[in-house]
RNA sequence: CAAGCAAAUCCCUCUAUCGCCUCCUGAAAUAUGGAGGAGGAAAGUCCGGGCAACAUAGAGCAUCCUGCUUCCUAACGGGAAGACGCAUGGUAACAUGUGAUAGAAAGUGCCACAGAAAAUAAACCGCCAGUAGCAAUACCGGUAAGGGUGAAAACGUGAGGUAAGAGCUCACGGCUUUGCAUAGGAAUAUGCAUCGCGGUAAACCUCAGGAGUUGAAAGACCAAAUAGGUCCCGAACAUGAAGCUGCUCGUUUCAUCACUUCGGUGUAUUCGGGAUGGGUAGGUUGAUGGAGGACGGAAGCAAUUCCGCCCCUAGAUAAAUGAUAGAUAAGGUUGCUAUUCUUAGCAACUGAUACAGAACCCGGCUUAUGGAUUUGCAUUUUUU
RNA sequence: UGUCCGAUAGUGUAACUGGCAACACGUCUGGUUUUGGUCCAGAAGAGUCUAGGUUCGAGCCCUAGUCGGACAA
């Protein structure tokens, strides 16, 4: 049985790291996602990510809080399906930013959908 | 029974699967097992304090804040009780609501337009005396009663007084200063005497009281790699002239730096190695047991305080407390039945919801909010 | 986390010590021109972010809130 987790190892935490992404990395957008991402060289883990949800579009903590919890919700089942044989078989190692740029909040259903697409996108660029 | 007002308390439940954070167990780990994991406002950051660093003889000035009294409190611009004013209701007693409520009799300023005049004063109409004139009237002086203007007109009413008038004098009344007496702990109230009479201090200001500055991104500790600093050890030596040599390299002597006991030593430069101080990334701490809460008793009108006993209740750090499925409680909607036409029962569907997410911690204030329960208040209806 | 500013016609700005909310551009109407532009003449367009208070009277003073912005690493 496949083991769903989602630890500290794999988040990016460092502020130096962060900016580096935002000034190296090359992005793109996928409704309601904007995806920056850049390989680096070693890491323990097959990908290092970053959740952001913008205070100037959703005003309360309590939105931007649901939105962070419901994309790392779908991350946690994405990534171990998806994304990790890929980044093994490639023999990769990722920095990836996730911001999300919907204007309203929706379902959980529709942002898992969204994000596996997001991500197949992804393997096909890298 | 219903709706209303006020106060207090409570609210992200339970089960399953997957997952996050902290702690415990464990030799150790990201394993296994166990325990725990958002609020009344966590919000706004409007006040006050703890805590920390720095500064600091004392006093004054400046700046800022507060402003009826007493009490509570660690403290407050918060709270409690009271005093006084205003508004509403009431014949009144009083009730409810509300108030930045010290000083305008220290001084300065301002009071648009209108109006004669907006504050040492001042005369447009009017009233009165005098002079001139037959008279109308003119000149000069007195006068704040009356008119009109304005938000506000020199305290109001009456009498005396006067040529006409005027707090000019008196009586009553309103506000007010000072003193005395009584009541009260005080604000204050009542009485007597006395002084005075436009408003404005959320105008400057005066008086009284208070404030050192900066905030956990404070502060304390550990500390990789790289570069550079300091110290120690080891190695090497630049330039010129002459000699050795056919020439280069090399070597010797002398000079170019200092000291010298003439053997050398030191300084400077380069390389290698080691040690060490500061300190970056990063980490630990600060940092969650406290002006803590529940219950009982005592003191007090109350805020609150004291005593006893019990309880431990988030601790993240680019930031956890979640997702999915199901279940019901209160509630909501619809239908059916009964009925005093408003309730009750049954069934189906819906349904854990409003405002909202800890970021060093407390005490308040303000703002946003759907429900449930309890208590109190007065009102209406029905029954007895 | 802390500190400090601002909000006025469609837009950009004024309004001194509280006393009729002003100017420019834009808009509209008319004229000039064959037409458009330029130019000339005129008009409309706000009640000053919201609520409350002080005052005879508030854009201005005070209190609370809403929104926007700046600074401190």
């Amino acid at each position: 049985m496949k083991k769903y987790y989602f630890r500290k190892e794999e988040r990016l935490c460092s502020i130096k790291q962060i900016e580096q992404l935002y000034s190296l990395g090359s992005s793109f957008s996928f409704y309601p996602f904007r995806i920056i991402h850049s390989s680096v060289s070693t890491l323990t883990v097959p990908a290092q990510i970053v959740i952001s949800v913008p205070k100037r579009k959703f005003k309360r903590a309590v939105d931007r809080n649901r939105i962070k919890r419901q994309i790392r919700e779908a991350y946690r089942f994405a990534k171990t399906d998806l994304l990790y044989p890929a980044l093994i078989e490639k023999t990769l190692h990722l920095h990836l930013l996730i911001i999300y740029t919907g204007n309203e909040i929706i379902t959980t259903e529709s942002i898992r959908k969204k994000l596996n697409l997001a991500l197949e996108r992804l393997l096909n660029k890298i």
